[in-house]
DNA sequence: CCTTCCTTGTGAAGCTTTTCACAAGGTGCC
DNA sequence: GGCACCTTGTGAAAAGCTTCACAAGGAAGG
């Protein structure tokens, strides 16, 4: 029952993430237990893939029964770091940074954006939501006086290196980057890419051979 | 040189469709080689990953002087399928179905949207850019005379399962989704998800763990 | 209480992906 | 033309991840 596990699989960890959605739904829809089986077809992948995932944390299942839902999802809430509410900036209010501080399901699991930055002088001040745009140009220092830990970032490839050091430099630790350019960050700060255009690329591909299956 | 390998892994294509990102940007430079150590660079990996990868599908580069530039742009371009354009259709259009809609960089690497469809009659009609969306309700038809193979999928969960359905009728074999929930599709057809919400865990989990090296 | 049935937790095996290390091939300068 | 230097392509080793298979634990019913 390792409490803090040396190292854990980043995709070990996407996959519990994906549980703790299903574990939402089974709750929603009234279940008490859950078996591997049942939380495996839901969650896309195999019964004793869960198993080794959850086994990596703990063993939180009984025998003969499975799962309790609402007890799985409390340690798995516990496990990511989601207990707590994250108070996360978002750099960059265009479209996509539009959509993003609207995006419902962020809010519901527990990350808030509490600060917009933007470089143009058009959109700064303006209000998004319950937020005022505040200029770039004191995300350093406002992003250290708030202790913002997390930031997402959406602004011009060019520019996003560029944000990405002054958040390092005001002590954010972890960056969702939708720029496509690879962040260079110090140790101890991690990047998360979402490169949409990858994606679409990989699908590309997957059509372009002869059929695979699934 | 293999001219079609019989199975190349995921995460393989994801990096080839970052180099080709590179590429364009040391093309743009006016850089007319490049070898393995600066694209791993750019591209956040290794240079024996890069040289891997790419003998995956063939002999690019030239000893004592790397790759060039074009040429293996050409390369990567033919190998994920992006030397055509792909006609996209895209489903759902709330914010983030009009950001994705309006996102530069799908068209500039060969991705159009050619046709918007939604289920809210307050939408339908309107007009997005240079397209009027469509009503959900005659999406398979609609799909099946355009020949579209490839959906981006913006919808409500609870919607997410039908539409997908309606679309693999019509012939779709290749599916963005946004939606948290995992789709059932048939083999053959391939589906891409994309979790935001799962991003932002796996950050909120790094940031809880003792602070790991990058 | 005992038997049957079900489901977890987990070492070990199997498979995939990444890293290593070096021979071979080319370039460019002298 | 020859030599020094650089960079690729690639088997082989190492590391990492997933699947397997089964012992063990627990529930439920008689």
């Amino acid at each position: 029952m390792p409490a803090s596990p040396h190292k854990v699989s980043d995709s070990a960890i996407r996959r519990l993430s994906i549980y703790l959605r299903v574990l939402g739904g089974l709750e929603r829809e009234g279940e008490e237990t859950v078996s591997s089986q049942v939380l495996a077809d839901r969650a896309g992948t195999t019964a004793a893939q869960v198993r080794k995932d959850l086994s990596l944390f703990g063993s939180f299942g009984k025998r003969g029964l499975g799962y309790l839902v609402t007890t799985l999802r409390d340690e798995l809430r516990g496990i990511l770091g989601v207990s707590r509410t994250w108070r996360v900036a978002l750099v960059g209010i265009g479209r996509m940074g539009a959509a993003l501080l609207e995006y419902p399901h962020f809010r519901a699991r527990g990350f808030d954006f509490v600060a917009v930055y933007d470089s143009d002088p058009e959109k700064v001040g303006r209000r998004r939501g319950m937020l005022t745009v505040e200029d770039a140009q004191v995300l350093e220092e406002s992003l250290r006086e708030t202790g913002i830990e997390i930031v997402v970032l959406t602004v011009p490839a060019a520019a996003a290196q560029e944000v990405a050091d002054a958040a390092v430099r005001a002590g954010v630790r972890g960056i969702m980057n939708f720029a496509p350019v690879a962040l260079k960050v110090p140790p101890g700060v991690r990047v998360n890419a979402v490169r949409l255009t990858v994606e679409l690329e990989v699908l590309s591909f997957s059509l372009g051979s002869v059929a695979d299956r699934d």
